[in-house]
This record gives C-alpha cells, sequence and structure tokens, in this order.
DNA sequence: TGGCGGTCTCCCCCTGGGGGAGAGTCAAGC
DNA sequence: GCTTGACTCTCCCCCAGGGGGAGACCGCCA
C-alpha cells in the first residue's frame, strides 16, 4: 500500500476543488480508499487517481454529475461507452446551436441598435427609395395609434420567435384621423416561419419616399408635410398606405424615440433602382 | 383604465410562466399595475403585455435576469444597449465556442472508442508500419509496469487539456525486467500545446511490427513473443524502445483490456510508407 | 505542549424557476 | 344568497454544482 493523500493534496494532485472532491463522495463517484473512522479525515491513494483525474475530464467536457455517473459506469464494466457519449454529444451540439443562435439573434439586434444610434447622431435626410418585399404578421383594425401597446404586445406574443424586424403601422387613409383611422399593424417574419392564429401577408415593394423622425409619435406631423411637400414639389402623386416604422420606442426619455415614415408615390417615375 | 388580467391570463398572454411572473416582479423586473391590498392577487393591464414580451425574448435569447434588467434599465432611459448587449454577445460567444469545443472533443473520443470496439470485435493481424513522428510529455524512470496507476495520472493532472491521444509506454531495454525495467512514460499532446512542470520531447517516427493485444497488461508477453519471431524470420533485427501504447483500460472486466504494442527494427526494410 | 495549518460537519447562498400544501377569492349557475 | 369549481395567495422544499464560512477537531513540528 503506498502513499496516502489527505484531501488537500489530492485537491492540488487531481485539480479538483476539496468542495468537489467531497461532493463527489457524497454522490458515489469518487471513493476514497480510507476514511478514517475517529476523525472522518479522508484519505486517497495512487488507485484513486486515475478515476478522479477521468472525473474531471469528463467534468470539463461539459458532462453532467448524471452523464459521468453513467459513463463510469460503462467504464469499469468495460462496455460500450459509445450510446451513452452520443447522447451527451447531442445534448452539447443542441447546446453549442442554441449559444450560437442567441449570438446571431444579439448581433442583429446590435445592428439595428447602431444604426438607431446613427440616426439619432445624424438623422438621415429625406430619400426616396424602394421599400422591399414583405412577410408580415397583420392586423387590421379601425383604431388610434396610441393602441400600439395593445396590438403589438399580442402580435408579438402569437408570433414569438418568428419575429424578423422593427414593427410598423400601414395607414389605409392619407387623412390624419384622431381615433377612427384604418390601420393595419404588421411585424415582419422570418423567411419560412408560419406562426399560428395570425394572419400573414406578403407585401409587394413599392417605391416611397423615406424620412426618419427623432421624437415621439405624437409629433410626427410635421415630417409626414414634409413628405407630403415633397412630392408635390416633384409634381408626383401620394399614395397609400403610409407606413410608420417604430424603429426604436423608449419609455421614458421622449427624445430617443425614432420613426420611420415612408410615403408611397406613383406618377412620373419610370422604377429604376440605381 | 382599460382591461385588467388576472396573472394566470396573463400567463397565457406572454408564455410566461406564472411562476417567472410572481418571479420576476420579486426581482422588481416586472410589476404588476394593481395589486389587491386585501387579497394580493396581481393585476396587469395592456401597458405591462410590452415590458413583459421585451422580457421573455431577451430571456430565450439566454440573458440572465442580472442582464435583462441591465438592459431594461438602459432600454427605459433610451440609453445605448450596445456596451451591455456587447458584453452579454461575449459570454454567449464564449458560451458557445466552449459547447462546440467539448463537441469535437465527444467527438475524438468517440472515435478512438469505435476503433477500440472494432479492434475487440476483429484484433488486427501482425502489421509492420512507420510509426509517426510525435511530441510527448515524457517521465523517465526506473521501475516497474504496474507504476503506470501513478504515474500517468500525474502526467495527465500536469498536461491537462493538451492530451492529444492514447498514453503509452517506452521500454528502453528488450529483456523483460520485472521491477527495474528502464521507462519512459509519455502522453501525446496536441500540436503547439507546452505544458509547464513537465519534460516534453518529439519522437521521430520509426517502423515497427505492430500488434493490438486483447487483455491485461500483465499477460501481454506471448503477444511481444510474436513479434520478435516475426521480425526473426524476416531476417530483421529488434531495436528499442519498444513501445506499450494503452488503446483502453478496464478496470472490472479484464478482457476488455486493448494494448498495442509496436516494436522497432532496423536491417533489410528500405524505408517505404506505401 | 503549544501553535499553525488542515480537515471535519453543518448551514446558507447562488440561478431560474417547478411542485405542491393549505388557505383564501372570484365569478357563474341555481 | 349560496354553492361550487376554477384561480390565486403565501410558504416551503427541490434541482445542479458547488462556494463561503462558522465552529470544532486533528496532525505534525519545534
Amino acid at each position: 500500500m503506498g502513499r496516502m493523500y489527505a484531501i488537500g493534496e489530492m485537491s492540488r494532485i487531481t485539480g479538483l476543488s476539496v468542495k468537489a472532491l467531497r461532493l463527489y463522495q457524497e454522490k458515489g463517484l469518487l471513493e476514497p480508499s480510507r476514511v478514517d473512522p475517529s476523525s472522518g479525515y479522508r484519505y486517497y491513494t495512487e488507485r484513486d487517481i486515475p478515476l478522479a483525474h477521468t472525473l474531471r475530464a469528463l467534468r470539463d467536457l461539459r458532462l453532467s454529475l448524471e452523464e459521468i455517473r453513467g459513463v463510469l459506469a460503462e467504464l469499469s464494466q468495460g462496455a460500450s461507452l459509445a450510446e451513452q457519449l452520443a447522447r451527451v454529444r447531442a445534448r452539447l451540439a443542441e447546446e453549442a446551436a442554441s449559444a450560437q443562435r442567441s449570438v446571431l439573434a444579439l448581433d442583429t439586434l446590435l445592428r439595428h441598435q447602431a444604426q438607431a444610434e446613427e440616426y439619432l447622431r445624424a438623422p438621415p435626410p429625406l430619400l426616396e427609395h424602394w421599400l422591399p418585399p414583405v412577410r408580415v404578421a397583420v392586423h387590421r383594425a379601425r383604431g388610434r395609434y396610441s393602441d400600439a401597446s395593445e396590438v403589438f404586445p399580442r402580435l408579438l406574443a402569437t408570433c414569438g420567435p418568428h419575429v424578423a424586424g422593427a414593427p410598423f403601422c400601414l395607414l389605409h387613409e392619407a387623412e390624419y384621423r384622431e381615433d377612427d383611422a384604418d390601420l393595419s399593424w404588421c411585424v415582419p417574419l422570418a423567411p419560412g416561419a408560419t406562426p399560428e392564429g395570425v394572419h400573414v401577408e406578403e407585401l409587394p415593394e413599392v417605391q416611397t419616399a423615406v424620412i426618419v423622425h427623432s421624437g415621439p409619435p405624437e409629433s410626427v406631423g410635421p415630417s409626414w408635410a414634409r413628405l407630403f411637400a415633397h412630392l408635390h414639389a416633384k409634381e408626383r402623386t401620394p399614395s397609400i398606405p403610409l407606413r410608420e416604422t417604430y424603429l426604436r420606442v423608449a419609455t421614458k426619455d421622449g427624445a430617443s424615440w425614432l420613426t420611420e415614415l415612408a410615403l408611397p408615390w406613383v406618377g412620373s417615375g419610370l422604377r429604376n433602382r440605381t
């Protein structure tokens, strides 16, 4: 019988913490070679070291203690590890994929945030461009703009993870109405996503004049007026539906709202996407 | 003031469990619009729904509640989210990478296991081939083979995550010695890995006769004899060091040990790797 | 024999809730 | 108005994988 190691020394040898060693004993994964009955001191020998090292290696591979128990059981019987390890592999692969998906989603979010910051620092001038076609979950109703805080949450809750962009609102009449506007509440969907319990529609592309409005949504009036004046000056005919996209919503600081206003038009323009 | 939702209805609307809603209130993340002072019933309104939805979206992105708290605080002030989200992104990216590394390591392990199974089902015949050069952590000492259970764990513990293959043992004398053999205990290292506190050496490639021995390591004698007899029959001169690679170690079931025996030789062979 | 460092057990803490007990509440039907 | 069934309340224990620390022993060296 060789040298005996107390728990602290064993910890240094194996890289497992003292707490972990005690836990693994309690879980029946790694029993000390001897436990002094009077003092309760745990003593390990060289024979315990390979098992401890295996344990550490598996733990560092992110196996749960339960999975480790299974692997060790099969290992000590010389049985096949393939099935156990394949299960673990599947779990870890899913974990990695999930984290990776989150990273990608966060990147998208960060890009949108960065663009919003950019818009706040230097609001883009009035521009003309084609809005691309987009698949949306849509809820059409008569009502007022301030219903947004009621409608969008429902829509977002229904679409869940299929949401692929900032929500927007279509105004089907050009005249401003306080409380009986004909509105479509829209949420862009990821390609291929098919949420249930909601009407899905494909919006065609459309040529528009666009401006980004900075400030709370009650104050968009003058910005709309600029768009109408612009088209009028170019002898183009405004069309419907108007689109208000809520790029950034602030709850307390009124200054950092961002709304993209897009006014479609018909008339002299030949389609030209440059 | 619009409709009020009790906690169960709110749960259905937002997709957050009742338990979660209560927890988020306790953590100060989502306060119900009204709590009945006499009954303690929580009542939510439409105004609470967007926040709840944001909360759920962030949680589904794997943010911790603490991270969510930070994001919501900045969100409600319209402040920049970039820093917070970048931190979260870094954490998640590391998490994904770590899980991915584990998956790759498990794949390697599974391949080795599969090969070991293969060897157990159909032991490969005696083969001649070149062992490739390999970088190893090495500990040379006089002793006995059964010291393996003492020496390898130390070596593995020292090299930690740099280990890149099955450990093996070099025998620097061709004669069998019970308890005073001149041995090198070796652990292959990953390319570029530089573990501390251990001697690292590059072993040259060498031409060998190889056989895989199935059974406990005490029983390798006859297999070594086969290798020597094979070389003798071909009029080749056995050389040193002999290499015993421990492909698979079983603790209880003596039948599933696997040891690769490699005997280098010099003589008539021209180098030919075909 | 004293001292110092190591070790023991026991308890609470973290995350993000799940499960359930026992008691109180709301709304609808009769 | 009363009953009933569905909700909801608070409170407590549970999961993994340990970390931190309190108070009490233990082992070894001078």
